[in-house]
RNA sequence: CGGGGCGUAGCGUAGUGGCUAGCGCGCCUGCUUUGGGAGCAGGAGAUCGGGAGUUCGAAUCUCCCCGCCCCGACCA
């Protein structure tokens, strides 16, 4: 039992000045995580069981679902992760250190490399085939802005899980069985999400969701068909075109549009001509990438941006991708800044790649390659050549669902899990081999899965406190149930006990606001932001025989009489659970 | 890393060159009060983020450094 006379919490009445989001301001307020640096939090005895409820119900399921939990070191030496090329790949996101002998080590960020090699220690046969572990470990990562809170820090607490399979078809299965015991733990966590198509990235895995937590403060921009359910990520977002005829285009022409380097200016200039019609959708924009150190031109209606993620993301074995800058066009003499047409461009050494709009025998307007002038007519598959398509515009509102042509809508999310099949770059690095049925060595498919644990934590806070405080669901919440007594007298506080012993005894966790110096009305305002489910208040209803019984969710109010009082409060709970 | 904001007691803040750095919350003592962040009286608590400089005098002006928050870039 939390005893509030003895136990380790101060509640702040003002909102702390560093503090921006609902999360992050009422975790502080209420006395459960305080800030020792910047994305580095402690938690003190509130947050440090809400935050060990979310491991446990983790942990549950995981182990329901046949996983086995093992446990690695944060503080990992460096040589596995040179192996697989990550101590030079994370980048300064890695946090590394020495020890007395100078030998390098590392704060862990992930542990891709560690199981592998634990169970490259352990199996070698097929039989032992497929394998699931997991740990709940303390991660770290030096990211560059760590913001929102607990919502992304620089340590923080994580499960993460791989499986090991040697065909492509177990690893479906194992990623299908996470996926599973996935949707179970966020349902028992009591938070909304939704399950999103992501981009497998360059290590070439074959499937990837993101399971996301809607919340205007999210950081990640999503895609949603509210009539079909289709949901991703905006870098993995498709776009579907209809065919176009180009049989009616005229031949291609050159004009003179003087002093027209945008969109914008060569609209007008186009209106002014033609008599009005066009917009920045009939014009097709070039924008000059760099892809590493290859030059990328790539293709996108004159309406919309280039947006740099989701070329990234669908470019495979690009490291790094930016703008054209003033050398690049150096160069390139070939290129005429603001008159870039893809005529001719492979000539130039430039690859290109079109967004899904530019369809094969599309017609546009677009720069002439020669200064101050544009040409009209341009035909995709006649007048030049798309080497590959690939997904490049930004993503709007209104734009049409890839699977039922509804407009989707966009919407924000923290990422809370994600999902997916690796494949065998790791297992070939490590060189990660069974023998199979044959007596033959076969590199192990892995996939790999992770919740974060302390950051779902900060989702839930967001997804459900409102105005004046937190409010958890049952299943997380550091008591099921705060007992206020009120009132100077000894009975009110002698009933509260009763009832407290009461419902610990049926194995329901209480709180008991026990304070004999705090005011009703603070014991109220303390017991709303703190946010536990139900709130029983024992006071001067006792004169006639009363306690009231509160829902912290919906501020509902009932009178129930303090004899049958934990019967009551404990249907109340399960009621709630 | 680019842009913006900020740093004064545990928390929130006032104080643009001049007296002992002010106020609210919280904390301690006493009295009173006890169903919506009570009242009165007394009290403790601050090297004003750090360093250097300008000045008779610096929380306040200048320079350097450190830290924090927000937007963007980045984030297996």
């Amino acid at each position: 039992m939390l005893k509030m006379s003895t136990l380790f919490l101060r509640t702040l009445r003002d909102d702390p000045a560093d503090a921006e989001v609902a999360s992050h301001r009422l975790l502080v307020r209420a006395g459960y995580v305080r800030r020792i640096a910047a994305g580095i939090y402690s938690w003190l005895p509130l947050g440090y069981i809400t935050l060990r409820n979310v491991e446990r119900v983790v942990r549950e399921e995981m182990d329901k679902a046949g996983f086995q939990e093992v446990h690695f070191p944060a503080l990992l030496p460096k040589e596995a992760y040179e192996e697989t090329n990550r101590w030079e790949e994370y980048g300064q996101d890695l946090f590394r250190l020495q020890d007395r002998k100078g030998g390098d080590y590392l704060l862990g960020p992930t542990h891709e490399e560690m199981f592998t090699l634990m169970v490259k220690g352990e199996y070698s046969s097929y039989k032992d085939l497929p394998l699931s572990l997991y740990q709940i470990q303390t991660k770290y990562r030096d990211e560059t802005r760590p913001r929102s809170g607990i919502i992304r820090g620089r340590e923080f607490v994580m499960k993460d899980s791989y499986s090991f399979d040697l065909t492509d078809e177990g690893l479906a299965q194992s990623y299908a069985n996470h996926r599973a015991a996935y949707i179970k733990t966020f349902d028992r966590l009591g938070m909304k999400y939704n399950i999103v198509s992501a981009v497998a990235g360059a290590m070439g895995g074959s499937s990837s969701e993101e399971f996301l937590a809607p919340c205007p403060t999210g950081e990640d921009t999503y895609v949603l068909c509210e009539k079909c359910g289709y949901a991703a990520n905006v870098e993995a977002m498709v776009t579907t075109v209809a065919p176009s005829d180009p049989s009616a285009v005229g031949a291609l022409e050159v004009l003179d549009t003087p002093s027209t380097p945008t969109i914008d200016s060569l609209v007008a200039v186009l209106n002014d001509r033609f008599g009005g019609g066009y917009t920045g959708a009939h014009t097709l924009k070039n924008v000059m990438l760099m892809a590493d150190t290859k030059a990328i031109s790539v293709l996108v209606p004159g309406d919309r941006e280039v947006d740099l993620k989701r070329v990234g993301a669908n470019l495979k074995g690009v490291s790094e991708l930016r703008i054209f800058e003033a050398e690049d066009f150096a160069k390139h003499p070939g290129l005429v800044k603001g008159y870039i047409g893809p005529q001719g461009a492979q000539a130039l050494g430039i690859t290109v790649y079109a967004d899904p709009r530019v369809a094969p025998g599309t017609s546009w307007v677009t720069g002439a390659n020669v200064k101050d002038h544009h040409a009209i007519n341009v035909v995709n598959g006649r007048d030049f050549t798309v080497d590959a398509y690939i997904e490049a515009a930004e993503v709007r509102q209104g734009d049409t669902c890839p699977t039922c042509q509804n407009p989707v809508v966009i919407d924000r999310a923290i990422e809370i899990g994600h999902i997916f099949q690796l494949g065998r770059k790791y297992a070939q690095a490590l060189n990660l081999t069974v023998l199979d049925q044959n007596g033959k060595s076969q590199v192990v498919t892995m996939g790999s899965y992770g919740i974060g644990v302390s950051r779902a934590v900060a989702a839930i806070a967001e997804q459900t406190h409102d105005e004046i405080g937190l409010s958890w669901p049952m299943e997380i919440a550091p008591a099921k149930v705060h007992i206020v007594a009120t009132g100077k007298e000894d009975l009110p506080f002698d009933t509260a006990l009763e009832i407290a012993e009461g419902l610990e005894s049926l194995g329901i966790s209480v709180m008991l606001d026990d304070r004999r110096d705090a005011s009703a009305g603070v014991k109220f305002k303390d017991a709303e932001l703190i946010g536990i489910p139900v709130i029983v208040v024992v006071g001067k209803g006792l004169a006639d025989g009363n306690v009231e019984l509160r829902t912290r969710s919906t501020g509902e109010k009932i009178d129930i009489p303090a004899a049958t009082a934990v019967e009551s409060i404990s249907a109340l709970v399960t009621s709630l659970s």
